[in-house]
RNA sequence: GUCCCCAUCGUCUAGUCUGGCCAAGGACACCGCCCUUUCACGGCGGCGACCGGGGUUCAAAUCCCCGUGGGGACGCCA
């Protein structure tokens, strides 16, 4: 069996987006478990609106993602030869000619058709000039499509789809300025670099014929198509710069994990029984295009923050709080990756969704805040000085600062006061962190360090008695 | 409008190919209860779907047809 190649063709107009990291992603996922290779290829023959802001953007948003590439990146801009050649060869046989309707007449005849009701293709009036009324001419290469007939697509995901050619177009190879166009290219690429498996989204679905009949005319052999369903925004519909989140480093720069876009990503559009949580490694060992599902899915950002919540939360702690070190220095905090902040980590992992979310909730293990002062009215009341001042003379005395050790701490000053532990601890939380929200209060104190607590309970302490005795 | 694709809880999906094990399973979200020093985590429970109609069959979520709905494509964009 021919080794299988598949590839990921993004055009650099903008971001990695979703959808298009999925594709990849699937792409990378069949070539791997099935021994292939998977190449990256920037479709760039638009010069207007490719940038190479665009290409690093991309290539960024797959590196993050960890969806490495076996060849490439190729650029189509760098293989112009190879598509005029294989134009000229085209037109040298027959199999395409040249055309001078303009643009504008164009554009006016598709209106025309549609308002008619028809499908607004062309007219194919230059089809049968002869040569010497193009010469001297702006003009346009266009296929020469069959006119009958049929043209099937054998489709990995969807069977057989069959198309009238009468309703195929005689498509644009060269553009008035000699560049080449998308169903072109795309067709000489696929077919000069081996693809053996074109894994795409269902918008190509469509252009998949007219491919089909530019492969048999240009005497390729034909690949192996597959067309993924379309992942749909939150009103429906394809994503939405508008109304979604599109860009795949958005979600880095939100705290996002790769390993969770991965794992939600994957999960759109596949299934695997009853299991959600997938590793790569496990995925190149399973994944397969039989369990794709047909029908275009949703994008849920509630889902990927519980999947982002799963991988922090049995994350490696030292690993995120090298992730962490950014966000904290977004507040503001400059911190750096260290036993210590991995402990912070920890304190968090069972609790935050994002990254983003654990540098906000974090903030006071750095900086002394002031009291949220509806928790200041409720638990820093005038008795809790002398509680703070008890607290803070007895932890200093501990033989050892550890959890285990400030417990019975806590529970004596409760059981002095007949009190619950919490009447006790909900206090100090307000005193230590500024807020009634916070890890175990145990966990806080033995990452905040012995001097550290006792000052804030002292601090604390004398800010109350000196607001009661004025 | 024309062509093409699709159709299970609000969302992601299992089940559909190979009809019976499905009075439809899991996950997210939501709601309750439990655990508990707060918030979470975790545990338990609840809510909640086979788009409609015809057929085929002893039997249909599963096969067929027709509707309806959603989506995509109709470019000298990709």
């Amino acid at each position: 069996m021919p080794e299988i190649v598949t590839r990921f063709a993004p055009s650099p107009t903008g971001y990695l987006h979703i959808g298009g990291a999925r594709t990849a992603l699937f792409n990378r996922l069949f070539a791997r478990r099935n021994g292939g290779k998977f190449l990256l290829r920037v479709e760039d023959t638009d010069r207007e609106r490719s940038t190479p802001e665009a290409v690093k953007a991309i290539l960024e948003g797959m590196t993050w993602l960890g969806i490495t590439w076996d060849e490439g990146p190729y650029f189509q801009t760098e293989r112009m030869e190879l598509y005029l050649k294989e134009a000229g060869r085209l037109v040298a046989e027959g199999k395409a000619y040249r055309c001078v309707c303009t643009p504008g007449e164009l554009e006016v005849r598709r209106k025309a058709a549609r308002e008619k009701g028809e499908k607004p293709h062309y007219d194919r009036r230059c089809r049968d000039l002869p040569p010497g009324d193009t010469e001297g001419k702006p003009s346009v290469v266009r296929f020469r499509a069959p006119l009958s007939g049929t043209t099937s697509v054998h489709d990995l995901l969807r069977g057989d789809v069959v198309y009238e050619n009468g309703e195929l177009d005689d498509l644009v190879l060269l553009r008035t300025d000699g560049s080449p166009t998308y169903n072109f290219v795309v067709v000489v690429d696929d077919a000069t670099m081996g693809i053996t498996h074109v894994l795409r989204g269902d918008d190509h679905l469509n252009n998949t014929p007219r491919q089909i009949l530019l492969y048999e005319a240009l005497g390729y052999p034909l690949p192996s198509f597959g067309h993924f369903p379309l992942i749909h925004g939150k009103e429906g519909g394809k994503l939405s710069k508008r109304q979604d989140d599109v860009s795949v480093t958005a979600y880095r720069d939100r705290g996002f994990l790769p390993e969770a876009m991965i794992n939600y990503l994957v999960r759109l559009g596949w299934g695997h029984g009853d299991q959600e949580i997938f590793s790569v490694e496990e995925l190149q060992g399973i994944f397969s295009l039989e369990s794709v599902g047909k029908s275009p899915s949703r994008f849920d950002p509630e889902k990927l923050q519980n999947v982002n919540a799963h991988y922090i939360k049995t994350g490696d702690p030292q690993r995120l709080s090298a992730l962490l070190v950014p966000f904290l220095a977004r507040r503001g905090i400059e911190a750096e990756s260290s036993p210590w902040l991995a402990k912070v980590v920890r304190t968090f992992q069972e609790r935050s969704k994002t990254l983003e979310e654990m540098a906000e909730s974090a903030e006071y293990y750095f900086r002394r805040k002031d009291p949220d002062p509806k928790s200041a009215e409720k638990f820093l009341t005038p008795e809790t000085a002398p509680l703070f001042e008890e607290i803070a003379r007895e932890l200093g005395g501990l033989p050892d600062f550890t959890p285990a050790a400030m417990e019975p701490v806590f529970q004596r000053a409760a059981e002095k006061r007949g009190a619950k532990l919490g009447k006790v601890a909900q206090p100090v939380r307000v005193a230590l962190t500024g807020g009634t929200v916070s890890p175990g209060i145990f966990e806080v104190m033995d990452v905040l360090g012995r001097d550290e607590v006792v000052e804030r309970l002292t601090a604390a302490a004398g800010r109350i008695r000196e607001r009661s005795a004025g």
